[in-house]
DNA sequence: CTAGGATCCTGTCAGC
DNA sequence: TGCTGACAGGATCCTA
């Protein structure tokens, strides 16, 4: 699931192929017509000039005053392929590991040169599969490549709008500071505004800080020793000062690592970016000793949302825990 | 105003 | 083996 360092791996990945690059055509999925959402003719013709990011939110901001933006959602991709290496030329190598959140695969040119591809977003297959295919929502064909935008779920999508409206668009809007722009005082003060709610709760929620999905908010309140289902109201100052200082260290190691999701170039050797298994202390390692203490992770459900914690680092004595589950 | 649940959607997987 | 239902989750919408 794309989030923040994701979609920062995305938008510093892509630049290489399609800064300067001007859009041929525009080939949106006729079953998937909220993919996209504006005009075909609004973007096609037009040069992209700059890639921004706002949140989990990509802007490619283009040359005649449109910008489209890109929200990848749970399931959203984008994949690029340079017109030289379409997979004809290509010999894939369907050698997948079996941990499905890091796809070992092998890619090689028949030159044995590095493929012109990127591919990032929610790990699939699709990274190396021919395209388009039943998951491609749009296709933005480019004069030396092509960039699909798929998308399993059908939840993210690309909106063309004004470069100058883009502040007056509802989510960037109200979008709150990213971790590293926010103040203790600011996350506490809207702690105590959200003082009823769970903790992990006010952490996904965009309009309190920026960028945070359900992998960086585990990571983060692990980071902090605070419980996920902890009264945001009940935190000391003290708590969620560690609590940002976990969020800004967790993504900022992620975004080193090319985002949790595979992120490559893929070479004839297949690097994969691979925060999840290098860098991940408690996400879907439920069942699996803590780290630090050694105690077995936990699994339960928080803000209805699948959630990782240690009940032996992550306690809190004037809070009663909720039921949970070890499933491992 | 906040809190919490339903909703969207399809591929995957456990259980029968 | 094949079917069924639960589950995954970002953001929005709706209700209380």
């Amino acid at each position: 699931m794309p989030e923040l360092p994701e979609v920062e791996t995305i938008k510093r990945g892509l630049g290489k192929f399609i800064l300067h690059a001007k859009i041929v055509k525009v080939e949106v999925d006729p079953n998937c017509k909220k993919s996209f959402l504006g005009e075909e003719s609004q973007v096609e013709g037009a040069s992209v000039c700059s890639l921004r990011r706002r949140g989990k939110a990509l802007l490619i901001e283009l040359d005649n005053g449109m910008t489209m933006l890109v929200h990848l959602r749970m399931t959203g991709q984008l994949i690029w392929r340079g017109s030289e290496c379409q997979l004809g030329n290509m010999v894939v190598n369907k050698d997948f590991n079996d941990n499905r959140n890091v796809l070992n695969t092998k890619i090689k040119l028949q030159d044995g040169d590095l493929v012109e591809q990127f591919a990032a977003g929610h790990p699939s297959k699709n990274f190396v599969a021919p395209l388009p295919n039943a998951q491609t929502r749009v296709t933005f064909v480019f004069e030396r490549g092509k960039l699909f935008f798929n998308d399993q779920r059908k939840f993210g999508f690309v909106k063309v709008m004004f470069t100058d409206e883009v502040e007056r668009d509802n989510f960037i809007a109200t979008l709150a500071k990213e971790p590293w722009e926010m103040t203790v005082d600011e996350l506490y003060k809207k702690c105590q505004r959200h003082a009823k709610s769970p903790i992990k709760a006010v952490l996904l929620d965009q309009k309190v800080i920026a960028g945070l999905g359900n992998i960086y908010a585990d990571e983060s309140l692990f980071y902090a020793s605070v419980h996920p289902s902890f009264l945001a109201g009940r935190l000391s100052k003290e708590q969620v000062a560690l609590i940002l200082e976990g969020a800004c260290k967790v993504m900022d190691a992620s975004i080193e690592s090319g985002g949790s999701t595979m992120a490559t170039y893929l070479k004839p050797d297949g690097t994969t970016g691979d925060y999840l298994e290098r860098f991940a202390q408690v996400f879907h390692r439920q069942g699996k000793p803590c780290v630090r203490c050694g105690q077995l992770l936990l699994k339960t459900k928080v803000a209805g949302r699948g959630t990782h914690f240690c009940p032996n680092c992550q306690k809190t004595s004037d809070f009663v825990l909720g039921e949970s589950e070890n499933d491992s």
